[in-house]
DNA sequence: ATTATTTTTTTGGGTATTGAAAAATATCCC
DNA sequence: GGGATATTTTTCAATACCCAAAAAAATAAT
């Protein structure tokens, strides 16, 4: 019932999506190649991929790579067609607004950046914001302009339900406005609103290939808490969880968070609250706005020279981490855990206290701490995850073929 | 990649499904019937139920619904073939074990209870005892043994990975045994392993038509916690979340609980808890093994008397509970709430509890409490959930039509 | 009886996949 | 240079499935 009849169209749909994946993944190969790693036999490669090129979805190489000549007909590689489609990319964060414009085999176009002030949302609607510098990209390329698909916009905070906008974020203002809408609206191009710390999770799939088939998490931990929940990829599906870990209540009544609510993961664990801790604020005090890379970096110097109560801090967020690692598998099966962001530096010094809390908790005791990984830079993985997101988004449109959804070419 | 490749077999396999499905869940129906209800063509209908029909896995009613006649060729009523197939339930909790032998229609054929001592596995191995216990069964009705696809056995405690036994179990000495292959190989019968919480969700979904098509959890609140999440079926995906609720640490350092952690939600809201709060006993002492129901009530009893210590024990359990919640809609979107169990008689004095608890969480603020709906009696949804369990998995074997899994046939 | 009505089956057309055979296109080697 | 060999692609014939429309079946109403 949840899933409707099947008939032979959804076959070719389905082995069309079989094939652009498999090129996702793999890069470029050969009808032949392509065959083996779907599952496809060699004649239904033959239809398909003469489907996709004359579509405009996939190109042929002229140029075969050059080691893997052997006697026999030479193989004809395939790529997605460049200019079959474009996907405009934005970050968005507290310190600046990232843009980027990719075509359909990921290549970036162009790319746009612009900062952020705490106060930016409070002159300019968010939709109006984002209108303007979309504006902005698009006058830069209007070649390729009407080619564009949709734009994927990685945010913070909670999503709504309808994926049009934020119910809540740590960015001021941000949150409580329908983004998508106006953007559709006015710009015609269909907004895809992405959490951060989900991008993070799906962004490491990509770029850790121990990690392609895992269940994992992944944990940021810096100015705020951001964990990301990701199951290896089912064809229809998209397993998603809107989670918000930082959030979640470490110890009733506790610390006071930047979100207002005490207790929270992040009231323990975040920059500020180490540094809070560190300095023996009251922990009910007013969370600093910001707090300079250097300032957090001195705490964990003081850490390693011996100073208790900076050691104290971080045990403290060891054990809210902890804590909520031991939360977390509880609830999920977990193969792995990846620890991203500036916190990683101190990783080791908020070990001890994380292993302690989850001893403490039945879970963490029968499952044990899943092996835990380490990333500084959380940059790379979303945008990954962003970039791969969009581009597989425009791959099962393309893998739809629906006559109705023609393919706009740019360059003839 | 993660799905296979697409082909004419399939389709008939995922539409024979369809089928089995709208028969599964609107009962006897005729072909047309059953095309509009899965959207099927009548053409495909014909040829999809008359091979159903010739393989034995469904039968046309003799009499058609009296009702129902008026003009035109009469409908012809296509229900499961009863002896296509049998199942065995087994349901064991700290009391008793009742084991169930259903056939293809769902009707209870036998049933045999056994009561259990809390020393019972001290005595006889886990697998011993259930493969004694469906001996009995097996030896009661010769006839369809041999009919019989497999075990589903409704469990308390943490499932191992792969579903073969128990790592952690609330009964004493049932977990850390494999359970699944013994069975398979004495009795070759395939033994499938469910959580009982999980069962509880999957229950209520058959029991409450508001719920079908809902994102829901339930809670169990007794003499354990128990809880249960359910996503509406996607045909192919078992959106199952291996959950230990009860022993989500609600406090670190907390209440002694009787899994030997402390602070986990159990301990403050499990009905050894409440008894320990209201006689004001330490809460790290030792839980009681066992509440009877009547000092439970008189608990309620006195708290609806105004009972200070009563009332401070509920308001606790409400804490935990709501916190736990709260914490639950932090990672998850969920719809509703049902809370099953001895305490929903208690429900509208943990409420300010909950209330107060789930107020406090960023979460709890912007979604809101979920709606509740309270349900007395949980061994009605945990049957239900084995019993449809059991049957969808059944049907799903007879979808696949491979001819190297005969339909078994009794009855000739 | 004949007509109206409703369900079910049959028929014809269209689209998929696949294995096997054929075609295409290189390199190898004398 | 020309035949042998090797690989990749394409073509072909067989088979499976779905659907719309037409036909058949089976009953009630007139």
């Amino acid at each position: 019932m949840a899933q409707g009849v099947a008939d032979t169209e959804m076959i070719r749909r389905q082995n069309r999506q079989l094939v652009l994946d498999a090129l996702r993944r793999g890069g470029p190969a050969s009808r032949s190649q392509v065959a083996t790693a779907t599952g496809l036999s060699n004649a239904s490669l033959t239809a398909i991929a003469s489907d996709l090129v004359s579509e405009g979805i996939l190109a042929e190489l002229a140029e075969a790579p050059s080691e893997a000549k052997g006697r026999g007909r030479p193989a004809v590689i395939m790529a997605h067609r460049r200019e079959a489609g474009y996907v405009l990319l934005i970050e968005i964060d507290v310190n600046r607004c990232r843009m980027s414009l990719l075509d359909y085999s990921g290549v970036l176009v162009d790319r746009v950046e612009s900062a952020v002030g705490p106060t930016l949302f409070y002159e300019t609607p968010p939709a109006t914001y984002f209108i303007e510098r979309i504006g902005v990209m698009l006058e830069r390329n209007q070649e390729v302009a009407p080619a564009i698909h949709s734009v994927s916009i990685s945010l913070q905070g909670i999503l709504d339900a309808e994926g049009a906008g934020l119910k809540w974020s740590p960015l001021s203002r941000l949150a409580g406005h329908d983004l998508a809408g106006p953007i559709r609206a006015q710009l015609g191009l269909d907004a895809l609103l992405y959490k951060r710390g989900r991008l993070m999770a799906d962004g490491m799939r990509w770029l850790d290939a121990r990690l392609a088939n895992a269940v994992f998490s992944t944990i940021y931990i810096g100015s705020t808490i951001g964990m990301g929940l990701t199951w290896p990829a089912v064809l229809n599906a998209e397993t998603d969880v809107g989670t918000e870990f930082g959030h979640l209540i470490h110890i009733p009544g506790g610390a006071l968070c930047r979100c207002g609510a005490r207790g929270c993961i992040e009231a323990y664990a975040a920059d500020y609250a180490v540094l809070r801790s560190a300095y023996s604020v009251p922990e009910h005090a007013t969370p600093a706005s910001a707090v300079p890379p250097a300032d957090y970096q001195q705490i964990i110097a003081r850490a390693r020279h011996g100073d208790r109560n900076a050691l104290r801090a971080f045990t403290l967020a060891g054990e809210a981490i902890g804590a909520g690692i031991g939360r977390l598998i509880s609830l999920f099966d977990i193969d792995n855990i990846v620890v991203l962001g500036p916190a990683t530096a101190a990783f080791d010094l908020m070990q001890p206290g994380i292993e302690d809390a989850i001893g403490h908790s039945l879970m963490g005791k029968m499952r044990g701490l899943p092996p835990i990984g380490l990333v500084a830079d959380a940059g790379e993985p979303i945008y990954r995850g962003l970039k791969m997101k969009a581009l597989t988004s425009l791959d099962r449109t393309f893998a739809h073929r629906t006559a109705s959804i023609p393919i706009r070419r740019v360059v003839e």
